[in-house]
DNA sequence: GCGATCAGAT
DNA sequence: CACATCTGATCGC
């Protein structure tokens, strides 16, 4: 295969343009201060936080996309050596600050790559991040649509980032005189810390590089990085277990807060219906988004829990708040689009889903060409997609998945449908990676 | 010795 | 099931 054009959170050689969705570590990681490779293309707040992540990085490397705005790259065809003009506009993701989507349109035809994104019906951002889209798009079919599939399936069902806000806040205003600990990444989360702020009229403890991001971010007057100011502090997931609660709680009654994408904590829900089930479980009642699993009072009952799990739900308290949009809004980001082929931009060693499986009945024209193709692909005893599709005609199932050596063998690159998906690692969740050629055939 | 990658952890 | 990140081990130069 020879280089292609552009790559997006991909920092292999070979590219003539490359694009940052955001500045999340599993979107970096091979970018460093020596990068060199040329032009990088990202949303103006990205660029602006961009020296806090990488602060001996050539700034003059950076090329800010506006976003709704169109810019024009002149690259040059890797196949002919002729000119190829590609168009590329920046969509807000509303997954962190500076999250964009980029769509780009050129030879290769219409491609969007939402990198990771939250689509929440009826928010303001999300509702002209749509008429944004569809504008940009005008009559032309969007051919390709890479998506962020990390929650690409109907069982996960969570509320929106205003209603987990609510119920942080009720779980804190239910502990009065414990000190809060809620774990949080370097980038994210920014909103639910300012609700519970303004809500409760105090200020947030955070770590010293974290002020400095917030500061970035405009927020000047809800954080501080005095301890004696504030009964709660949002500190680094990493940091976030159950020995360092425990111990915490020697000092001083203390409950942890773990805003969260729901995965991590489904072990509780299913089987036992224990999600959720920490102290404050009443709390629930009101604003618990699957009526089946708040009933979940019965946290000493006997359905299996281990001594670790009650040690942790002692003092921690999982909140779905999600920076990943859930099934439904994945649907109807998909029903709005109705792209012609999907393909997930996440894949996991363990369970991968072709996004196809669930949406391939809303994709455009192209919509039975799929299982012909898979058909055609499976007689000749080629998996063109990768590990985890399946290879039932009609109705899609989910696959096994296929054994290791047979995975190994597919870490670099995956053709699909012209575009290049870089697998660096199936084992981690490393491979967000896409790189568009401009001679290859875009179905 | 350094950066990239991997493994394991939260 | 799996987020985003850290630490520490290992690999290749």
């Amino acid at each position: 295969m020879e280089s292609g054009m552009i790559s997006v959170d991909k920092w292999s050689s070979g590219s003539q343009a490359y694009f940052l969705t955001h500045l999340h570590a599993d979107h970096t990681a091979g970018l460093s201060a020596a990068w060199r490779r040329g032009p990088l293309f990202c949303s103006r707040l990205t660029a602006k936080l961009f020296p806090c992540k990488f602060p001996e990085f050539d700034l003059s490397l950076l090329r800010v996309l506006d976003i709704g705005c169109w810019d024009t790259l002149s690259l040059t065809s890797p196949s002919s050596g002729s000119p190829a003009t590609v168009y590329v506009k920046a969509i807000d993701a509303r997954h962190c600050p500076g999250s964009v989507m980029f769509l780009f349109r050129g030879e290769f035809g219409c491609m969007l790559y939402t990198g990771d994104f939250r689509w929440e019906k009826s928010v303001d951002g999300t509702n002209m991040g749509s008429t944004m889209l569809l504008d940009a798009l005008e009559d032309h079919k969007l051919d390709s649509l890479c998506l962020d599939n990390t929650y690409c399936n109907p069982k996960y069902s969570f509320p929106s980032r205003e209603v987990a806000a609510r119920q942080v806040v009720d779980i804190i205003t239910a502990h009065p005189d414990h000190d809060i600990i809620i774990g949080i990444d370097s980038l994210g989360k920014e909103d639910l810390l300012l609700y519970i702020s303004s809500v409760l009229n105090i200020k947030i403890w955070v770590w010293p590089e974290r002020l400095q991001i917030m500061h970035l971010l405009g927020f000047v007057d809800n954080f501080t990085t005095k301890t004696t100011l504030t009964r709660v502090r949002a500190v680094p997931r990493y940091s976030f277990g159950i020995d360092t609660l425990e111990s915490l709680n020697t000092f001083k009654p203390t409950i942890g807060i773990l805003p969260s994408g729901l995965p991590w904590a489904m072990k509780y829900v299913t089987g036992n219906k224990r999600l959720f089930c920490s102290p404050s479980a009443s709390l629930n009642n009101k604003t618990n988004f699957r009526p089946e699993i708040s009933n979940c009072s019965k946290i000493q009952d006997s359905t299996g829990a281990s001594a670790d799990d009650k040690r942790y739900y002692k003092h921690i308290h999982v909140v779905p708040y999600s920076d990943h949009s859930c099934f439904v809004e994945i649907q109807e980001f998909i029903e709005l689009l109705r792209p012609i082929n999907i393909k997930g931009i996440v894949s996991s060693s363990s369970s991968y889903i072709d996004p196809r499986y669930y949406f391939g009945h809303l994709c455009g024209t192209k919509q039975a060409s799929w299982r012909v193709h898979q058909k055609l692909e499976n007689e000749k005893g080629v998996d063109m997609i990768g590990e985890g599709v399946d290879k039932v005609e009609g109705a899609p199932v989910k696959l096994e998945t296929p054994p290791m050596s047979g995975m190994k063998r597919r870490l670099d690159h995956v053709d699909f449908f012209g575009i290049r998906v870089s697998r660096v690692s199936l084992l981690r969740r490393l491979s967000r990676g896409a790189r568009i050629s401009d001679h290859e055939e875009l179905v």
